[in-house]
DNA sequence: CATGAATGAGAATTCATTCAT
DNA sequence: AATGAATGAATTCTCATTCAT
C-alpha cells in the first residue's frame, strides 16, 4: 500500500477522491429516501452544491446509482470469492459467508440498502444486468454450499432447499435495513449471533 | 350509516367491487415497480381505463396506497389479535403468529411487498401515522412474546434479544418479496417449514 | 371531399385536426427561428397552452419535427412521382417538377425552410434516415432527367452535369428562404420566371 | 496602436496565429452543426483543450462566431470593392462579382455555410448590425448593377428584376454548402460555369 | 496558457391532477 | 363512468461562463 497521496492531479475524468465523496452522500441520499424520491437537487444540496454542478463528474443521476451497486458488488464479489476459494466444508463456508456478508454491509450499509430496494427492477434494464448475473452468481455459491452440507449430513435434509437457501440469504441481508455501522454491535459480534440462531435455532434444546 | 357523504369528493362511489377491482390492479403495479415510480398512467393502463378516469373513483394516488394498506393492516391485526387473545404460550404463539404472517403474505402480497418498501418513510407522514402505530404495537406483540418465552426457558437467553426479534420478524415478512400466491406450497407448509428453521435451525443436532 | 365534419372522436393517438394545427404552429416557429433556437416553451405560447400541454399530443420535440418534415417528403413524392410516370421528355420533365417544386414551396414553406437548414445534420441521425434516402431519390430522377436531356441533345453538353444538377436543385429550393405564400406571384408563374431563367439565361441573345 | 488595451478582458492576448487557429476550428465546427448546436466544449474538444481555456482567448462564443464573420466579411468587401472601382460594364461587373465570390467561398468556405445558416437572425440583434447593412450594400450593388445591365439592353427586360436578383445571389451562395475547397474545380472554374447558366442558360440553343 | 471545478439560468420532459363533455 | 385536453409544478439535464490554481 503506497503512502503517497495523489502529487499531482490524477490522470482520468476527474479526482476519484471527490468522486468517491459524491457517490457516498448521493448513496446515503438514495438509501435514506429511495432511488426515485431523491432528486438531484437533494443530492446536491447533502453535498453543499448546486443541482447542475453534480453534472461535471456524473453522467446522469442512474450512472451515480450505477456506480455505487457495482462497485459495491465488486468488492462483496472479491470477498466472497475469497471464501469460495479456501475450500472450507459446507458449514464453515456458510459462517464465512455470513461473516462476510456483514462485514460488507459495515463497510457499504447504503449500497446494500439500495441494493434491496432497488435491485429487482433494475435488473431488468439492460444496463443494469450485471445485477441478475450477480444474483445468479450468489444463488450458485449458497445454493450449492447448502446442498454440499445435506449430502455431507451437515445440514438438515428435511427442509426444502430452496426454502433454506431464501431463508439464509433474507436472514443476513435484510438486516442492513437497520444495521448502523459503528453501533453497539461489530459485524463479526453480529455474525456470530445470527449463524447461532441460523444453525442452531432459538428455541431452547430439550 | 350517515347521509353527508363528503359533497363534491367522489372518494366512495358507487360499486365497491369495481372499486376492489381498481385497487387490486393498483396494488399490483405498485408492488411490482414501486410507488414512486408508478405512475396513475401505468395503473390506468393496466385498468384498461385513462389516467384521470382513475379520479372518479379516487381521490388521488395517494389514497389508493392508503387504502391498500390500511385495508391489509386492518385484517392483518384481525388476526394477530385473535391469536394474542388465545392465551397460548409463548412458542405457540409465536407459531401462530408466523402461521397468521404467512397466511396474511398469501391474501395480500401486493400490499405486504409495498409495506416493506415504502412503509417506513411513509409513517413520517401524519397521513400514514398509522404506520407507525402499527409497527409499535406489532413490536409490542412480538418483542413481548419472545421476552415471555426467554422467562419461561423456552426461548435462549444467550442472545440479544432485539436482534432476535428483528431476526424473526425479517425472515417472516421478507417472504414476500419471493413468494407467490398458489405456488407449490400453502402458507401453512411454508409457515411450518420456516418455523422449524427458526426454532431448530438448520444444522443437523449431534 | 366530404363536407362532414369528424361527427364524433376520430379514433387514433387524438384528433389529427389539433395535431396538424399543433404541427403547423410548430413548423412555423421552427422556420422562424431554427429549430435548436426554439424552445417548446415558444411553441406553447404560440399555441397558446402551456409547454407541458404539447406532450399530451407529441412525444417530444424531435418528433414533432419528424412529423413535418415526413408529412412534406410524403405529400412532395407523391407530386414528383405523378411528374416522374408521366414519360415527358427530359425538358419537360425538368419544367414539371420545378413547377411541381414551386407549388410544394407554396404549401409547405415552412417545412421546405426547416428541411433546407437542417436536413443536412438530421439525417446524420438514424430516425431521419428517411432524409438521406429522400435526397439520393431525388438526386437520381434530377440528375437522371439532366443527363437524359444532354444525351437527347436538348441540355448543354458543355457542362459539368454535377454541377449543373446541384445549379438547378438550389435555385429552386433556396427560393423557399424568401417566398412568401399568397405573395404577389402565384407559384406557377415563379416557375415560370425561374425557368426562363434557368433555361435560357439572363443574358440578351445577340 | 494604443496602448489602453481593455484592462481584464483578454480580448486580444497574445499570438494572433493561435487565435486565427482557434477561430478557424470554431468555424468548422459551427458549419458542420450550426451555431446553436455547437456546444462551447465541442469547439475545445476539436481545439485540444477544455471549454473554460477558451475564455483565455476569446470573450464568449458569440464574439467568436463575430469575429468569423465579420473578418469574412471584410475581406469580401475588399474584393467587391476593388470590382465596383473598376468601372465595367453591367456583364463584367456580374462576372466579376461571380467571381470574386467563388474566390470568397474557396477561402471562407465555413465562415459563409455560418453566414448562410445564420446571418438572417443574427442581423436583428444589434451587436450584429453589420449584418444587416451589409446584406443592403450588397443588394444595391447586385441589383444595381442589374438594373444598369437591363437599361443598356445587357440583361433580359422580360424578367421581374427582384425575382433575377435573388436567383444571382442565392445561385451564387448556395455553392458553399456544397463546396470543398481543393475540390475537383478551382473557383475560377466553377465561377466559368456557373457564369455560363446564368447567362446562357442549360437548354441548348435552337 | 491551461485545468478542474463550480455556478446559474434555462432547457426538455414528466406527471398528478382537474374539468367540461 | 369514462374521455380528451389541458394545467402547473417539479425534475433531470445542458451549457455558457467564471475563477482559483
Amino acid at each position: 500500500m503506497p503512502q503517497n497521496k495523489p502529487p499531482k492531479k490524477p490522470a482520468g475524468t476527474a479526482s476519484p477522491d471527490r468522486r468517491r465523496e459524491l457517490l457516498d452522500t448521493a448513496a446515503r441520499v438514495f438509501a435514506a429516501q429511495g432511488y426515485n424520491a431523491t432528486t438531484v437537487r437533494k443530492i446536491a444540496d447533502a453535498a453543499g452544491m448546486l443541482a447542475g454542478s453534480l453534472y461535471y463528474h456524473f453522467d446522469s443521476k442512474e450512472s451515480m446509482l450505477d456506480e455505487i451497486l457495482s462497485t459495491f458488488l465488486g468488492e462483496l464479489w472479491e470477498g466472497y470469492d475469497a471464501v469460495l476459494a479456501a475450500g472450507l466444508g459446507p458449514r464453515e463456508t456458510i459462517e464465512a459467508l455470513v461473516t462476510e456478508s456483514f462485514r460488507e454491509i459495515d463497510r457499504h450499509r447504503d449500497a446494500v440498502a439500495i441494493y434491496q430496494r432497488e435491485s429487482r427492477h433494475l435488473a431488468l434494464q439492460p444496463r443494469f444486468g450485471y445485477l441478475a448475473d450477480s444474483r445468479q452468481k450468489f444463488e450458485k455459491a449458497w445454493l450449492g454450499t447448502l446442498e454440499r452440507g445435506v449430502a455431507d449430513r451437515v445440514f438438515r435434509a428435511d427442509l426444502d432447499i430452496r426454502l433454506t437457501y431464501r431463508y439464509v440469504r433474507d436472514t443476513v441481508w435484510v438486516a442492513a435495513s437497520w444495521y448502523r455501522p459503528h453501533g453497539r454491535h461489530s459485524p463479526e459480534e453480529i455474525a456470530r449471533q445470527y449463524l447461532s440462531m441460523v444453525l442452531d435455532g432459538i428455541a431452547v434444546r430439550d
